[in-house]
DNA sequence: TTGATAGTTAACCATAAAGTTAAGTGTAAG
DNA sequence: CTTACACTTAACTTTATGGTTAACTATCAA
């Protein structure tokens, strides 16, 4: 169903991999309409650097480009970021501090000293012997 | 309090962005503590070439490297995803469906003719003339 | 119409990315 | 002890990225 589309997810992770491009992100979602100029000004980088920058961001989707008169303003199009968001919750259990408390359970002697509720998951999980590392707990 | 770390986004968007590195990661999520080989096994490239993007992995601190003998099994470290996860979050609203119709809503002739309701956030927003492209509702 | 303004394009440079083949290191097995 | 295996490193090629300066196009204003 959810069947990903290499090239977007490419792209679109490529163009969020520069701090440059994610920053023009953020202030278009802070600020719609913003021309090429004005989205150029904060940055310590020519305008035809801002402006590969753009393209690479309307390549991948992630803006639009209207042309009125003889200035350009961009929109934000985050459309592409739902494919991203997407692929990446995928391992979103692995940070999940529920499911940590749930591994952790079932790592429990006390859990496998009761053969008398066989837990259909569980079965399925085939441990090896104890080669798990310290889990870093973040936040 | 989320405070995002440049370096940190730019490795992790940097390593997601190559197929060959998202099906490398994939692998080691459906089963844990493959070797390198069996790891390099599906694809089409030489080993040298997914010691590489072992490497970016590894800088990226997505996976981990343990040597045994002469075997090396990685395993997956998602804790990076975390920050690219939140970081996508801020643009969650924009595919939300729910606020696309608050955006329908607000975009409605109905709602400019009574100023008798002054909603706090639509002051913000200043209208240019008539420059905007049809919105593309998708899904 | 003359110029300033907004944006684009071209040509170039340095470095990084993604791949190759070939050779090297260390461990396991005959 | 020698060979095979698992992985690593080195050297090299090609293409992409991110930046520059300089020149060009088109619009708005004096």
């Amino acid at each position: 169903m959810v069947n990903y589309q290499t090239a977007v997810l490419d792209r679109t992770f490529a163009a969020l991999a520069d701090p440059t491009r994610r920053a023009l992100l953020a202030r278009l979602d802070e600020e719609e309409g913003l021309t090429v100029s004005e989205l150029a000004r904060p940055f310590p980088v020519s305008l035809p650097a801002i402006m590969k920058h753009l393209d690479v961001l309307s390549d991948a989707g992630l803006i639009e480009r209207t042309k009125t008169g003889r200035t350009v303003t961009c929109q934000l199009k985050a459309a592409p970021m739902e494919q991203a968001m997407n692929w990446l919750a995928r391992y979103e259990r692995y940070w999940t501090e529920q499911l940590d408390r749930l591994a952790a359970f079932l790592e429990e002697d006390s859990w496998q000293a009761n053969p008398a509720s066989p837990s259909s998951g569980a079965s399925k999980r085939r441990r090896r012997s104890s080669s798990r590392p310290g889990r870093s707990r973040k936040k």
